[in-house]
DNA sequence: GGACAGCGTGAGAGCGCTCCCACCGCTCCT
DNA sequence: AGGAGCGGTGGGAGCGCTCTCACGCTGTCC
């Protein structure tokens, strides 16, 4: 065994730049007087602060990262991890949301992100060996699933960590920012019961997710505010065929359903399907939410009513809270929680299928 | 001004882990032995190799990245440029396969992506000083518009580079990687006018994005080809919105048009948009095309014919590239283009439209 | 007027690693 | 028999930076 993986990069030759001793130089004071100067300035005279600017200028010196990092053992970068197995989730928007929310609490820092994605069990235990190697200063872990221990893993390190979307574990205080999937189910559960829809149904997501269990455990509470019964749920893993499949026998066990939330607008669109190949109409027959306000909702046949959550906020917080915690290592900053909102379209109007109505 | 900008990471506590000199000690032979045992092994004895490995896994040694980088000039890492000012393009799927094939490519490898995003011209500077300060062996570039200067500035660098998408000025050898767009657009044509369409116009990209500008070129080529007239072009700017606006001109001037080909598939959404919004049918009074095989092209009301390119492929051959050129330096390998394909929806069906053929 | 802050400064050590070079012991050639 | 060649090894230097420490210098207080 070996502890380097075989395969690295060559030697990059390049002009040699100016180090921070050719600066001092060029500067006329001490390379401690420089690196002051370089940092903050903290007891540094206006004068020595102006020429070491200077120099830096028409040098156009940039510091050595790596000589810094060994000496100050902090990376100034931070992972996003991305334990996700399946390559099909990726494709999706909020994926791309994330970073950019990162990247944008980022910006006013000189902290690089590095990505990290394992794909297989081996890609995980090589991500967890990078995490606890001190590349990083901290992570950002996008986890879903019960199965992964990432939560367990992590807090063990000490590593600064902040989960976006709530582990499944929340033992090892773990930090984390979530949109309250539970208020997102009971809006579309007093949704549907506010359009006077009595017959209502769910198709959920896998039980072993808390997006998908929240969001189903807020869709109950929801109905019993109203004063309906729970009724059916199936479940269906995420995927419009899955939802589709789950639609099916849903539809087949209870035909009376006059109206069905779909956990997520891919899910929707499954259960559009199924809707229409039993011969039924949206809304007409059945209303049918979403959830996410996916792009394809608003593009789908009949354009899906959905829950919209602010995807970005939540991510911008999730890089500024793991900034926090590496700047103030041991403060445990409380998990934030996001509210959702109803995006109303054709999917559940009173009005018959308005798919001409737009324009 | 400041080199290094104001914010930076604390210290992180964190056990000390142990170093080279602690596994030559616990393996008993010297830090050189060590070195070159945990390097791949050249000139080690197979008892001092041995040794070496099982003090690894007994310490849980791992090297320190600052340490090797400073004194080796490399990083192990490479960066993914994204300069996009705008963040609606980032929420596109592509981006997520980009980052995906890039990442499958360094899976055998102990290279890390840094995610170096762009939006303001001050990023961009601040993003090509990063660059140019050897932070990285390499750079993957995802660059679209005429007016950025990438292919420029990091041509002068040395610094080894690849463009995802051919860069608009090819005057620097730069290396790249696209999809046969061209190709795509005679695909295109082919297959409106093989449908018997004859009166056909095209819904561009902007004129300033090489994707659109060969996408036009291969239509044009195409429809010569079938000895039909190139018939009219208007551009819009890759967006729906964009698009209906373009098509609603373009439909006015030209009423009795009977095919469309768009640029891009959230183009045509709006294309049939205005189609509809003009009372007429797709397909039935005009057939519509787009282009990348994107999710809403499946999941839109009239599902869209399309064209489809090999996106995982093209991003993964970028990062093997890149990982070539920067170890062999100077190898200026030729770009790479990668052919596209037609994907048959019912968009372009002759039948009329068969929303409800699906089920 | 001497002691004592406090500020700005520079010298020096050393972070963990790789790489050059010198060295050892051996075989193989002349 | 003496050297050349070679595989394996260890010592040492030094990558570019930060940080501690000690030093001079000014001012301020007793």
């Amino acid at each position: 065994m070996n502890a380097s993986p075989p395969r690295s990069l060559r030697q990059v030759p390049g002009r040699p730049s100016p180090t921070l001793e050719d600066l001092a130089l060029a500067a006329g004071v001490s390379r401690s007087t420089a690196s002051r100067a370089i940092n903050g300035g903290d007891r540094v005279s206006p004068e020595a602060q102006a020429a070491v600017d200077r120099a830096v200028v028409s040098l156009g010196y940039i510091p050595n990262r790596a000589a810094r990092s060994l000496v100050t053992r902090r990376t100034s970068s931070i992972a996003l991890v991305i334990p996700e197995p399946d390559v099909r989730v990726m494709m999706d928007p909020f994926f791309a949301v994330v970073i950019t929310g990162i990247t944008e609490a980022l910006r006013e820092t000189d902290v690089q992100l590095v990505l990290l994605m394992s794909r297989t069990d081996d890609d995980s235990a090589r991500t967890l060996r990078y995490l606890r190697g001190g590349h990083v200063d901290g992570a950002i872990v996008v986890s879903h699933h019960k199965a992964d221990s990432w939560a367990r893993s992590l807090s063990e390190t000490g590593l600064p960590t902040i989960f976006i979307g709530r582990p499944w574990d929340t033992a090892f205080d773990v930090t984390y920012v979530d949109t309250d999937n539970e208020g997102g189910g009971r809006i579309a559960a007093r949704h549907l019961s506010g359009i006077g829809r009595r017959r209502l149904a769910t198709v959920a997501g896998p039980a072993d997710m808390t997006a998908a269990v929240d969001r189903l455990r807020g869709w109950q509470a929801g109905l019993r505010e109203a004063g309906l019964p729970e009724g059916p749920v199936v479940h269906a893993d995420f995927t419009t065929d899955g939802a589709a499949a789950a639609a099916r026998r849903l539809l087949a066990e209870h035909p009376d359903i006059d109206g069905i939330f779909a956990a997520s607008d891919l899910m929707a669109l499954g259960v559009m399907e199924a809707i229409q190949a039993a011969g039924r109409s949206v809304p007409g027959d059945i209303a049918l939410m979403g959830y996410d306000n996916h792009a394809v909702a608003e593009t789908a046949a009949t354009p899906l009513t959905t829950i919209t959550q602010p995807m970005v906020e939540m991510a911008v917080k999730a890089g500024t809270m793991l900034l926090e915690e590496i700047e103030a290592p041991g403060s445990h900053p409380e998990p934030v929680i996001y509210s959702t909102e109803l995006v109303e379209r054709a999917s559940t109007s009173v009005a018959p299928t308005a798919s001409a109505a737009k324009a």
